[in-house]
DNA sequence: GATGAATGAGCATTCATTCAT
DNA sequence: TATGAATGAATGCTCATTCAT
């Protein structure tokens, strides 16, 4: 039995970053795998559903990809390696003030989300169907960005123009609130993805009440 | 190949609350079943393997549910029940003022994901496994309960008490904390659940930038 | 492309031993896989084609045995049991007479290979499917019955009554011809397994030239 | 998963007769083909398995052959070819005396297993995954090999040379001991081919029990 | 309530082979 | 000659579920 998708995922934006390789067989199967998997869930995708789509035989796909899970692992990669890039490219654009570096960082995060919806749902959603061993370098990453996040916000409260509670709450609290944003905005709807990233960041500052 | 679970979600709590019937066979699936689908997922989770995990026969589950699709929409159902049922006792306990309706909804948020972090998981993250039919009554009610959060800022707003920016990415944010709290928490470290609820409770006001 | 069976198999004989089980499905797989194993080989046999034999499903196979391989090893282990059964027995009856014990070892060898040629067929050309874990106790098995072998020429040729050329080479040879059997002899023949046997005893005889 | 292989069959002999043809593509082919189809099986030996081990595509064979069976045929064919020519020509050289006669097809018979112990086992172990038509000429040549030391024997007989027990039991047997050897014999160990061949000569003379 | 055997559909993957380049 | 992408059938096996006991 067919069920209802997990969200209606913003359509019309490119679903992966240029990263992902050039066009041909397979970016277009990643692009399948990646829509799948981020409405169905890696399980609840199987080889037949993704040869379907992509008008192929299910043995063409392993010309392209060892495996189901080695597909998965990719995407989760793409993932890790465009939200890391974001934030860092971000970050390093923002000068010395803590106040700017919380702010980018709260925009990057959101703009990943709004930009590349499905893959952030894959990668929080489904990262987690993987081996241990492909999964190590995703959960690196990921700890990565917690910790930038972290010392922007150690950094600014030991320079005083922060005021936060506990920090690892905050901490947590500002990242989650980025990584829903795949499962409730709607992209070409009344909020801009750069308003919304506005508002984040702004909400982030009122979190950690700066002066 | 197994794999890593979905997060190491707090052990040691009961699983599940009362309201999900006496103990018993009946009770002992659901707590198995509420295990492995937040941690391996619903696709993920085979009834072969909670048979295993209850040193049962498959067939002997089929006495007690009629399917394993209405073994997760009870746990679902649960859920929902318990989260719609802390949300409402707090609120009526906090009194007029929007700044305490605010923190209990908040607060009370909080406390359901860290006190059935496996529940939050299954409905926020397995909920579309199930049927349109099976999921309607999960969507309406967790619409409601975003809807209380929107309710109680805006009269705040309209009431000069709260000076929110997007209203609808706010509450968005709000839940999202909440929402996440499962991925992260860990009962018995040592912020404890009710400072974390605490804790929360603050940076929602913090966002709303009250008086 | 279906291709000729490896030799026309004696058909009427049981083709399990006893100690396989008793009747019920259990038996009734293990005797389809014998046959078809012995007459296609292990990789030439699919799960489907016992399933189709047997007029089942190929996942009711799976009730039984847990694997393919694993049914393999079984018929395996029932052959190498019933060899090595065969040669203690008769071995144990012969006296001490170097003559007769020999005469007694290759006659067991002879009858177990005219009894349950399938079998014989499956434990020497298909052991070897099998995976080093399943496979290491059937060689040494093996080993003790060419050992058996040895030791009985070994002491007739310590007492005198044998005069065998180069021993390794006459225990080699011996055991080929019994091997064989399977792959030419009929039975209900003109040639009857006892003759068979009794010949087969005394050409032993003859290669150790005793006195 | 890997399995052992059926026996350890010497290496560093030539694997192929000269009849093979010319070094290139196509002999690199056989030889490879010839080692793992002795080893795993004709139906336990992928395409691609010989494709890796010639470190070249699956589809780069068939510019050679035109399917997997055929060559295999080829094999098989060579196989025949080389027994036959080889029992032809010692035979040739043997004079009138049966008894030179019989040492001489034994002795052909197990050099031809020595020097070529995987195109041995390819012949007798693997020829039954050939269909009925690319089979029959080789049925044909091992029948022919059969009828030829039927004769020796016959002739040995009927001169009163020879005292053999049931006639065609004996030359199964003398057939069985040459085709078990690349099972267990091992080329430069501390018996040499040639002291193989002259004592399954004598084992097979002692057999017919001439005066 | 629970079991054990069975079903029929579906799973990820591998197979031998083809074909345009 | 050789490649790389593709096919279509088949592989061993697992799935949720049923049913007689």
């Amino acid at each position: 039995m067919r069920t209802l998708s997990r969200a209606t995922l913003g359509v019309g934006t490119s679903l992966l970053p240029p990263s992902a390789g050039p066009d041909g067989t397979r970016r277009r199967i990643l692009e399948v795998a990646l829509q799948q998997f981020a409405s169905r869930g890696f399980h609840g995708t199987s080889i037949r559903d993704l040869a379907t789509a992509l008008e192929l035989q299910p043995s063409a796909l392993y010309a392209h990809f060892p495996s189901k899970e080695h597909l998965l692992a990719e995407l989760v990669r793409l993932g890790h390696e465009i939200h890391h890039e974001t934030l860092r490219t971000l970050l390093l654009e923002s000068g010395a003030d803590p106040v700017d570096q919380l702010r980018a960082v709260v925009r990057a995060h959101a703009r990943v989300h709004t930009t590349y919806p499905q893959l952030a749902v894959v990668v929080n959603d489904e990262m987690y169907a993987l081996s241990p061993k492909l999964i190590a370098p995703g959960i690196a990453l990921r700890n990565d960005s917690a910790a930038l996040l972290l010392q922007v916000i150690e950094r600014g409260a030991a320079m005083g123009r922060f005021k936060p509670l506990n920090i690892g709450a905050t901490v947590a609290a500002i990242g989650a609130m980025g990584l829903r944003i795949p499962h409730w905005y709607e992209a070409g709807g009344e909020l801009s993805a750069e308003a919304l990233a506005e508002t984040y960041a702004e909400l982030a500052l009122r979190m950690v009440k700066p002066t």
